[in-house]
DNA sequence: AATCAGTGGTTCGATTATAGAACCACGGAA
DNA sequence: TTCCGTGGTTCTATAATCGAACCACTGATT
């Protein structure tokens, strides 16, 4: 049982991305097909406690300020900053490429934390960003260690919606397959066209999938093989990721890999 | 007019905190002085949405991967990866030290962005802390800008609450018309023990205190007149921070700086 | 300058979701 | 066993929400 007013109210929070940021009332009304004084009354009340903002000159609403609040006790409570981020910056100085941290949520990636290496490129920006698990070397590691059920799912979904990721069902499969025994994934240009990255997987306590671990680059200065040179520095500090991470319980939705899915 | 159940859950949500960030179900029904049965409801709905995760060992819930994943879309549409932050990192590399940037909502103020010194002192995890206005030089310097009447009230608010930040009424009075005049702040050791910083304002579009600029570091080597050798490092480039934030528009609750207050 | 179409925002009675007492089932302590 | 606590569910009186119709305003268009 779950409350229609707060599940209404969320799915309004839902379309502030970072596309598209803001928001006037009746515009907003209508992309959720909703009748705009409910809009405006859950908008305002959003407004007064900070989780949005009402620009005064343009009327428009966009995310504010609490979310910066809020981002900080969950990253706090994970101890991002203390236990996992030391880490994950080892393994940047070590490979002198950027690290990134990333975690299944109901079937999806969602970058969590990212490590930048010292060098120019920067991708820091993306850190919440959210996409399909047939995407890049990030989401495919997590994507080869689901259930075979929940991959032909997700699978057909991505090919329903026209995804160029996916050249053929069964050519994914087999990758899908190469992938969890092999242990690890490359790719290049997926997630972004002039990056490539290297992937390793991350198990809960229960030794189910968590997210992925993944050293990134640009293409230029990162071939397969030079992935693969970089795969012991990955592999020597995912244990110690791993044993934090059983400890710490992350917060994200994967309750439907210990109950039946359809 | 303001929703009833959504601020209720918002409620909620606002007792997830740095210091107490899980929460069993009756527990934070009785904190909250509410019937269970409704607490239960809007805590499914927020784990639904990812919005809290419920710990399936412990029970317990705490705040879920969404607000990792809204605090981007904020951090993105203030373009505080690209704009703010390359600008408080110019100033950090010039002084050695870290670079806080602080912003006013309600009568609180907030760590937006912190951007570390190469030295060791860390204190990066503050992101998103909150708190009154008379504690620290962050804080003190806007504090110093708002009108005298909120002053007087936000003072008297902490002397009710009987905070040691404040020695007297006048003292702080006769203090915030000094650091308004002077234009910047020195404080040491109030909102962390072995910090001190050296804090100038940021004014909005409006030239309304929107918050203000931060070099802080360990007590050790930060004394008063260190801080005053730094100030140039941070006025030069105060004003490039505040045309973009005047462009901006920060999302902080501000609102009662343009109406009457009581 | 008058019209129109679009905003954001408000009102109020019919409707419908919510509130909360009473209820399980479970688990640990005495 | 009993007791107290927990998380979770059920059901109906009740109170909050919904939404058509309503302002007041703005900025094109005629």
């Amino acid at each position: 049982m779950s409350s229609k007013t707060v599940d209404k109210a969320l799915s309004i929070l839902d379309v502030f991305t970072v596309e598209t940021p803001t928001w006037g009332l009746r515009e907003l009304a209508r992309n959720l097909d909703m009748n705009h004084t409910i809009v405006h009354r859950i908008l305002t009340t959003f407004e007064d406690k900070g989780y949005l903002y009402c620009n005064p000159e343009t009327k428009k609403y966009e995310l504010g300020i609490k979310f910066i609040e809020l981002n900080n006790v969950v990253e706090e409570h994970l101890n991002i900053s203390t236990m996992i981020q030391p880490i994950m910056k080892e393994i940047a100085v070590k490979t002198g490429e950027s690290v990134v941290l990333t975690v299944l949520d109901e079937e999806e990636g969602v970058f969590v934390k990212i490590v930048e290496s010292e060098q120019k490129v920067r991708f820091a920006e993306s850190v919440g960003k959210r996409s399909a698990l047939y995407i890049g070397a990030s989401h495919k590691i997590i994507l080869a260690h689901l259930p075979e059920e929940l991959q032909n799912k997700i699978i057909d979904e991505g090919i329903e919606s026209q995804s160029k990721h996916i050249p053929s069902k069964e050519k994914l499969m087999a990758r899908l397959e190469t992938i969890k025994r092999e242990g690890w994934c490359f790719s290049e240009g997926e997630t972004f066209d002039d990056v490539a990255a290297c992937s390793v997987p991350l198990f809960d306590s229960k030794h189910q999938i968590l997210g992925s671990l993944s050293i990134a680059g640009p293409k230029y200065r990162f071939s397969q093989q030079e992935g693969e040179e970089k795969l012991p520095a990955l592999l020597e500090n995912v244990e110690k990721l791993n044993s934090i991470l059983s400890k710490v319980n992350f917060p994200s939705r994967r309750n439907y890999l210990t109950k039946k899915f359809i």
